[in-house]
DNA sequence: TCTTTATGGTGAG
DNA sequence: TCACCCTAAAGAT
């Protein structure tokens, strides 16, 4: 579940059987953990949240939890006794009366005082996160023309969690296609509407990714696509792992390229390379 | 049993 | 840009 729609749809399903409960028992599966055991039992959830891909446990104690999960952390929330028959290794099991939240395969985890929790070196260089709802495109387009930005390709800058936290491969893939700009330009040599149309994608394919739970396609062709008989893997993206495939919009194929060991995708039609 | 791949991130040069 | 860290599943042998 790694990008930033993902993981705040965990944040929500954690937050709804956690916040303002009491903690019964937690347990860490990373040794350098266990010491916290013993000083987060009966304290009380404040607030779940996340910040791009991480995830934030606030307790009444003063004490919150660090968690990232990286490619493969994968969060879990059961009713209390029903542990999942997992091979994954367990990284942190919180129990409430009621429910487990757990936690697994993560390697990232810190517990911190909340107070320093700005300080923490990733929280400390990260944008803005994507999901928040007082972001509004302007501001994304002003980023965008910030002297860290202006000048570096779209595609550094859409992984650059510095730039708007929360965006991962996929979603750089998908908002540039939808705002039908190619990845090698840069900010700096973009029309204002350019700039602009990929500002409100930007925001646009995030929240909808959010709302659906990782679909970037508009409703009406997702479902089109079901009713047709495509597998759900085949029809969330607009060209994210749709190499040679034909382009929804213009019939073309979709292409591929490595980048920093990462792969994106893109349409040459609908994408004019600069 | 091996190698590769993955929706992520760091630090050196 | 590259090597490396992290973990698990899928694919190749």
């Amino acid at each position: 579940m790694p990008e930033g729609p993902e993981i705040r749809r965990a944040a929500d399903r954690i937050a709804r059987v956690l916040e303002g409960q009491e903690v019964e028992s937690i347990s860490f599966g990373l040794s350098r953990l266990k010491r916290y055991g013993r000083r987060l039992r009966g304290a009380r959830v404040l607030e779940v949240e996340t910040r791009g891909k991480a995830m934030l446990t606030h307790f009444d104690n003063g004490l919150s939890i660090y968690s990232h999960n990286q490619l493969y952390g994968v969060w879990s929330v059961v009713k209390r006794g029903e542990l999942p028959n997992s091979k994954r290794s367990l990284r942190l099991a919180l129990h409430t009366a009621t429910h487990s939240a757990l936690l697994y395969s993560a390697s990232d985890i810190s517990v911190w005082p909340t107070e320093e929790l700005p300080q923490h070196p990733f929280l400390a260089r990260i944008g803005p996160d994507i999901l928040n709802a007082a972001l509004d495109w302007r501001q994304v387009a002003q980023r965008l023309h910030m002297g860290a930005f202006r000048g570096r390709r779209l595609s550094a800058i859409y992984l650059d969690q510095g730039f708007l936290a929360g965006i991962g491969n996929y979603l750089r893939t998908e908002i540039l296609f939808d705002a039908a700009i190619h990845p090698d330009w840069r900010p700096a040599d973009l029309t204002r509407g350019e700039t602009g149309r990929l500002a409100r994608s930007t925001l646009a394919i995030s929240r909808h990714s959010y709302e659906t739970g990782g679909i970037t396609l508009p409703k009406r062709l997702a479902s089109r696509l079901e009713k047709d008989g495509l597998p759900r893997e085949q029809r969330r993206f607009y060209a994210f792992g749709r190499t040679h495939h034909p382009c929804f919009r213009c019939g073309s194929e979709i292409q591929r390229r490595e980048m920093n060991s990462r792969r994106i995708y893109w349409c040459p039609s609908c994408q004019e390379a600069p």
